[in-house]
DNA sequence: TTGTAGGCGTTATCAG
DNA sequence: CTGATAACGCCTACAA
């Protein structure tokens, strides 16, 4: 069995509440030599305490629940890296859970992580309004912080990069490039940040007196696959359009396979932009024009005001930061 | 606070066994009658067990911990998902360790998740030999697995996809094509699958009688920008070449990029390999030639090994994995 | 069928 | 400066 905190205590003479202080550094109240004594001793004995039993009774398990869609998402990583290290700083571990956007999944890893006891959660959630998951947290009153999707409870803490303005930008930029024709490709409208993006969309397009096409209008899932699908329907409708914005950088990956395929050139004959900065994006050809959001950032900071909140400090309960126009080859000036 | 048995038991006018009882479904030994008045006030009271106390008494915790180097290369997301969808089925979670092939960082994890009591570490470590962090592991008797990289000490259940076979047989596609003069961007020589990858170079070079030109050989870090200045040294030697095979798609990217910027044609004038299959390797143009690997099974895999040997089931020790040639755009015949 | 009591490895509260 | 002792929430013999 492995050594506890008693067996230390016995080899060094001295009661477990004497061993417990020095473990914890309770400087004060014990005597440098026994101290050293039972250091040494600790050290011999290779002994390493037992987080399970100590959190039982300081109820902080120094753990974090990451709840996210699909860490095989490419806009993913990047982010868990964030919050890793983050967590890493101030001596937490995440726990990572992979939901797919299911709503019961969602809900049966918080059961989970609270029966756990990690002291707080970082939930990118699907769902836009009426959260039940959220109203459970909040029941629960485990700590947590909304990333990258908002939600529509007030007094939530949320991190995200504001999709509105970032795909408003992107379409103005379009249209300086003198773009009136402009098709969408759309994330699933179940998701905040689908319809934020949408209604940067539509903003520059009404601001610039254009109307936006319907039929230039598609609704994907965010997937490469999709991207293509929802390029090829476009394409079928015979209209005329010379540039697509699409709501994610995968979508556009798709969008330009399909254009290709269909001997189009890229941005010759039509200009695509993404969306997130994806590091395919830099690599695909042409490279692609697209909306950079702070991806690594974002998990450090949901991360550390999660932690601040779990400490009772002072945080902020909304933090919106800025995507960041990234041109490349993708998009031509007619 | 948090509902404990306690209050459950107090509320149902029973005592905490005959509530722990009903919990972990020991049905010999609680009436029916009981049984449902007591699942009756637990749903009515949320009670949720608390796992950590649970965990105290049953030295089992359900949860993993999962080293690997970092999530942020496009290798690791499926297989860290392959590994986290079968735990779940088998009721464990994960926690993530980021190390950047850091020794001291993989050590350092390893002894908070000891302290945390998970009960098996799936361990995908940048040490090939004298791994002093598998002899802790054996030390403090923590059940684990060694992914995608091999270790030189015997008995450690490992699972990994054959790299030397894999490299021999992408070699040995270029040779079919006429290739002879082939150069090799290899991954970090300290890293055993780096290794094994060019050992099955060097054995299909030698078997078709072809002796390797060290000016077209370099050793680059695995990333995308390593291929890049990798390929850009080779083409500095001003030798005569007419394929490059890379240790990994990544670096593959890289050498196109650094190819195009040359204004060489690929493959009309050079070809390319890659190896992993990652999914950028089919969204490049030329689209890359490459050896895919089942990332996704072998996170799954580890997974089962280390949940059947945690539960003490036979498992296999060793499991070889056949990576499988992809031919896509990026070889020419000659 | 049910309950009592001890213990898991720590921390925390008091006394000495 | 040090040490009993009681929690923490749950499981598990052993009794009744």
């Amino acid at each position: 069995m492995a050594v506890t905190i008693k067996d230390i205590a016995r080899e060094a003479n001295v009661s477990i509440t004497t061993v417990s202080r020095v473990i914890n550094n309770k400087n004060e109240g014990v005597s440098k030599e026994t101290k050293d004594k039972i250091l040494q001793i600790m050290k011999r004995l290779n002994y390493r305490p037992n987080s399970v039993a100590r959190s039982l009774v300081t109820k902080k398990t120094h753990t974090l629940g990451l709840i996210l869609p699909d860490i095989t998402n490419p806009f993913f990583p990047d982010l868990v890296r964030g919050v890793e290290d983050t967590a890493n700083i101030y001596g937490y571990n995440i726990i990572l859970c992979n939901t797919d956007d299911d709503i019961a999944k969602e809900k049966t890893y918080i059961k989970v992580l609270k029966e756990k006891c990690i002291d707080g959660i970082i939930y990118t959630s699907t769902i836009k309004s009426e959260n039940q998951n959220v109203k459970m947290l909040l029941k629960y009153e485990i700590p947590f912080v909304m990333l990258d999707r908002l939600i529509d409870i007030k007094g939530v803490p949320y991190i995200y990069a504001d999709g509105e303005s970032g795909m408003y930008e992107i379409i103005r930029y379009l249209i300086e490039n003198n773009h009136r024709r402009i098709a969408y490709i759309s994330g699933p409208m179940t998701n905040h940040t689908a319809i934020q993006r949408f209604e940067g969309y539509k903003r520059a397009m009404a601001e610039a007196g254009l109307s936006p096409d319907g039929d230039l209008i598609m609704e994907g899932n965010y997937k490469m696959r999709s991207g293509y699908e929802c390029m090829s329907e476009i394409l079928k409708k015979k209209k005329k359009f010379t540039a697509v914005a699409c709501a994610n950088d995968l979508m556009a990956v798709g969008a330009l396979e399909c254009l290709r395929e269909s001997g189009m050139k890229v941005p010759d004959d039509i200009s695509v932009t993404g969306y997130d900065d994806i590091y395919v994006s830099n690599v695909v050809t042409p490279k692609l024009t697209t909306m950079a959001q702070p991806t690594y950032e974002m998990g450090c900071l949901a991360a550390r005001i999660l932690i601040k909140s779990i400490a009772e400090e002072n945080h902020e309960k909304e933090v919106k930061l800025r995507p960041k126009l990234v041109i490349r080859e993708s998009v031509a000036k007619i």
